[in-house]
DNA sequence: TCCTATT
C-alpha cells in the first residue's frame, strides 16, 4: 500500500491552502485505515474527538453507483474545488468532482464529492487519502451513500451524558436504533474531559427519530441523570440566528422609524428562508464607515442611500444583491452593471437602501465579504463631482 | 446546550 507521499506533498506545496504559516507540518500523519482496524479514532479539531466506526472501504448498501463516488469530509475551509480535484486526481482519472458550497455566500461547507472513472481508483483513494492531515483537519474519505432525502437531517445532539461515557459506549447506546454514520463527544479543550454533550449521525432520519423517542429523557445504564436527545442545529439555522442577533444589535432597532411593510416582510422572508451566514472578515467598523462617508460624501439622491459593490463575478445577477443586502433593512433597488455586448457583469453593481443606519451596517458587514472566491468591496457610492 | 456528511 504505497502511499504516494511525494505526489501528495508536492500538490500540497503548490496549493495556497498548504502554505498556512501556522501549520508547521502540512502532513503530520497519514494513518491509513483498513477495513478491519478496530482502532478507528480520528481526531478533528482541538476540542472534540470523532469516530468513524464504519470502515471506509465497506460498501454502503451495495449500490453500484457508490463504487466510484466518494464523499470527502473535514476539508480545510479555504480548500477550493480545483485543489480537491488536484489532490484526488493524483490517484486516478476523475469523472467529476464537486466541492459543496453555501448557495448564497459561496463559502465551502467543508465537504465534497469525488467520482472516479474506475472503482479501483476510488478504493485506492480511500486507502491512500483517508485520514490525511491538512492544516488543522484530518480528512475523511469514504464511499458516498446514494443521495436521498431520507438521509438528510439525521444528526442528533445529545446532552446530559455521564462525563465518564466513552464514544464507544455512546455508540452502543444508540446503535440499537440504526446505522451510525458518525459519533462525537465534545471534550474540554484544556483538560480533555468530556463536556457531557455529543452528536450521533444516523444513516437515515427515521432512525434518528426513533432514537429520540427511545432515548430522550432516559437514563443510560448506570447513569444518575437522564439524557436529552434532539435533532442537532443545522448550519443554515445557525446562520440565520447570527443574522437575527446581528439585526437585533443594529442601530435601526433604536430608531425603528417608518419602515415600509413590504421592506419588513422582505427582510423576514430572507431571514427565514436563506441559508446565509454573515461572516465579517472586514476590519472596517461602523464608525470607520461613517468617518469614511464623511470624507467622501455618500450619494443620497432623496430616494435612499446608494451603495457601491465592487468585485462581483461575471455571472453575478440582481438576485445575489437582494439576498446579501435584504437582511440588513429596506432595499429599494439593486443593479448589476453589465457589458452591453456580452451581457456579463462588469464586476460591480449598486444597491439602494432607504435608511442610513441600515446601509451603514450592511456596508460594515459586507465589505471584505468573501462571495465565492472573491472578496467584495462595499462602500457608499461617492459623488465624484463633489470630490476634491 | 452544538461537532458540521449528501451534490
Amino acid at each position: 500500500m504505497a502511499v504516494r507521499l511525494c505526489d501528495v506533498a508536492s500538490l500540497l506545496r503548490s496549493g495556497s491552502w498548504a502554505a498556512e504559516p501556522w501549520t508547521g507540518q502540512v502532513i503530520t500523519a497519514m494513518e491509513t485505515q483498513l477495513s478491519n482496524g478496530p482502532s478507528c479514532t480520528t481526531s478533528n479539531g482541538l476540542n472534540s474527538v470523532s469516530n468513524n466506526c464504519t470502515s471506509p472501504v465497506e460498501m454502503p448498501n451495495g449500490n453500484e453507483d457508490s463504487k466510484t463516488n466518494l464523499i470527502v469530509n473535514y476539508l480545510p475551509q479555504n480548500m477550493t474545488q480545483e485543489e480537491l480535484k488536484s489532490l484526488f486526481g493524483s490517484i486516478g482519472e476523475i469523472e467529476s468532482c464537486k466541492l459543496v458550497r453555501d448557495k448564497i455566500t459561496g463559502q465551502s461547507l467543508g465537504y465534497g464529492f469525488v467520482n472516479y472513472v474506475e472503482p479501483k481508483d476510488a478504493e485506492k483513494a480511500i486507502n491512500t487519502l483517508n485520514g490525511l492531515r491538512l492544516q488543522t483537519k484530518t480528512i475523511k474519505v469514504s464511499y458516498a451513500r446514494p443521495s436521498s432525502a431520507s438521509i438528510r437531517d439525521a444528526n442528533l445532539y445529545v446532552s446530559g451524558l455521564p462525563k465518564t461515557m466513552t464514544q464507544k459506549e455512546l455508540e452502543q447506546l444508540f446503535s440499537q436504533y440504526g446505522r451510525i454514520i458518525t459519533s462525537r463527544i465534545l471534550v474540554d479543550q484544556v483538560t480533555g474531559v468530556s463536556r457531557g454533550v455529543g452528536f450521533i449521525r444516523f444513516d437515515r432520519r427515521v432512525e434518528a427519530e426513533e432514537a429520540i423517542k427511545g432515548l430522550n429523557g432516559q437514563k443510560p445504564p448506570g447513569a444518575t441523570e437522564p439524557i436529552t436527545v434532539k435533532f442537532a442545529n443545522n448550519p443554515s439555522q445557525k446562520s440565520s440566528q447570527a443574522l437575527l442577533s446581528h439585526l437585533y444589535q443594529s442601530p435601526n432597532r433604536r430608531y425603528p422609524g417608518p419602515l415600509a411593510q413590504q421592506a419588513q416582510r422582505f427582510r423576514l422572508d430572507n431571514l427565514l428562508n436563506m441559508a446565509y451566514g454573515v461572516k465579517r472578515f472586514s476590519p472596517v467598523t461602523i464608525d470607520g464607515v461613517t468617518s469614511l462617508a464623511g470624507i467622501n460624501l455618500p450619494a443620497h439622491a432623496g430616494t435612499g442611500w446608494c451603495i457601491f459593490v465592487y468585485n462581483l463575478a461575471p455571472d453575478a445577477d440582481e438576485n445575489v444583491l437582494w439576498q446579501m443586502f435584504g437582511p440588513f433593512g429596506a432595499v429599494t433597488n439593486v443593479k448589476v452593471i453589465r457589458d452591453f455586448n456580452t451581457n456579463k457583469c462588469k464586476g460591480f453593481g449598486f444597491v439602494t437602501m432607504t435608511n442610513y443606519d441600515e446601509a451603514a451596517v450592511a456596508i460594515a458587514s459586507l465589505n471584505g465579504y468573501r462571495l465565492g472566491d472573491r472578496v467584495l468591496q462595499v462602500s457608499f457610492k461617492t459623488n465624484k463631482t463633489h470630490k476634491a
